[in-house]
DNA sequence: CGCGACGTTGATTTGCCTCAACGATTGTGG
DNA sequence: CCACAATCGTTGAGGCAAATCAACGTCGCG
């Protein structure tokens, strides 16, 4: 297994020594798995951010009727967990899923604080992480309440072309929040217009 | 005017020396902001975040058949300001107005670099505030997913039972996503359902 | 092979929008 | 302090986007 995969991707926002990087290395748990397996129950408390080393991940809730709405997925070099949960330490509502089989590097809060308290740069990592993160729901939520389903199902397509033809197309919809049933009649009434 | 307001408020995140909080403080401007006037508007580049000590701004971004829809909310205590615009350094699309005469504190994005590099606690101050306003939207965007409309307005209500008597109604709706008239009738309906 | 999950298509329904008209309220200048 | 305009909230008629329900074909997988 690889960590320098994660190494690189935290380099990418601040500098690390090899003391450090180190550390941190020997606070993560390796975990492999397997497609429709679950890393977080919801009515489960959330106990780690996880790191998408190979796969892909979706986390998701069940609303009263029984439908499923996707919050986010993560493909390979994206973290993952239930924030909510997490922050608060309490029972959550989130699923988190592989969609294929996955191998993930999981940092436990515990060992996060930890890891704050003796490299606090890691603070600035999260936090800037945390920035973009919250950038990318606020643009969904405002294209949520300004774009048609067709619109939002384009964006979508430009936005994630990799993943896109990877996943089954109800998961699309669940995502951008419409019926599967709908999703189809846009994509064949889209594709006769040319 | 009393910048004990927003060192109460830090303080519950992190602690901070009289040396630490004095030096934040002078890093801040203070502003007055009248009623209907903007603190920033779309396509200019947000260069601050603000926190409000009294009155209460809104966020809200115009979309392309001229509806507002509204972002977020700033009463008293609140962080604003246009995330994507102030990480990105380039114009935002984020109108920011007072919806009554506001008195606000601003940081400017290079006061804060400058903060962070002196008082590299504050990394954390915004990466936990961040986090809760991540939480934040990722419930909003789930029950825009999940909820009726009649239902993201009863959960307004009671998640923010001091504004909602406080704002025109219509506002409300830009919201939670409904045009005004609708959500005239819903009140009307459920009213009438006791 | 046969089952179950997925995608498609059609008929029907419904939640919400559009447009228009009309009071009520606010606020502003004379 | 009043008159007027502007903004806001309400109500109704009609329309459309998207959901619902049901049937059917297809594909991947055990």
């Amino acid at each position: 297994m690889d960590q320098s995969v994660i190494i690189n991707n935290i380099s990418k926002h601040i500098s690390l020594t090899k003391t450090e990087s180190d550390y941190f290395i020997s606070l993560l748990e390796f975990k492999k798995i397997k497609s429709k397996q679950f890393l977080l129950k919801a009515g489960e408390v959330c106990k780690h951010s996880s790191f998408v080393i190979s796969g892909c991940l979706r986390g998701y809730s069940i609303d009263k009727n029984g439908f499923e709405h996707i919050l986010n997925f993560a493909p390979q070099n994206w973290w993952i967990g239930d924030m909510y949960s997490m922050i608060n330490q309490t029972p959550g509502n989130l699923n988190i899923e592989a969609m294929v089989d996955t191998e993930v590097l999981m940092l436990s809060k515990i060992n996060q604080e930890k890891l704050y308290v003796k490299v606090p740069k890691f603070e600035r990592f999260f936090r800037i992480i945390t920035e973009k993160s919250l950038i990318a729901y606020q643009q969904r939520l405002m294209d949520n309440l300004s774009l048609t389903a067709q619109e939002r199902y384009l964006k979508f397509c430009t936005t994630y072309p990799t993943i896109i033809n990877s996943i089954p197309q109800k998961q699309v919809a669940a995502y951008i929040g419409v019926t599967p049933e709908f999703l189809s009649k846009l994509k064949a009434k889209y594709l006769k217009g040319h």
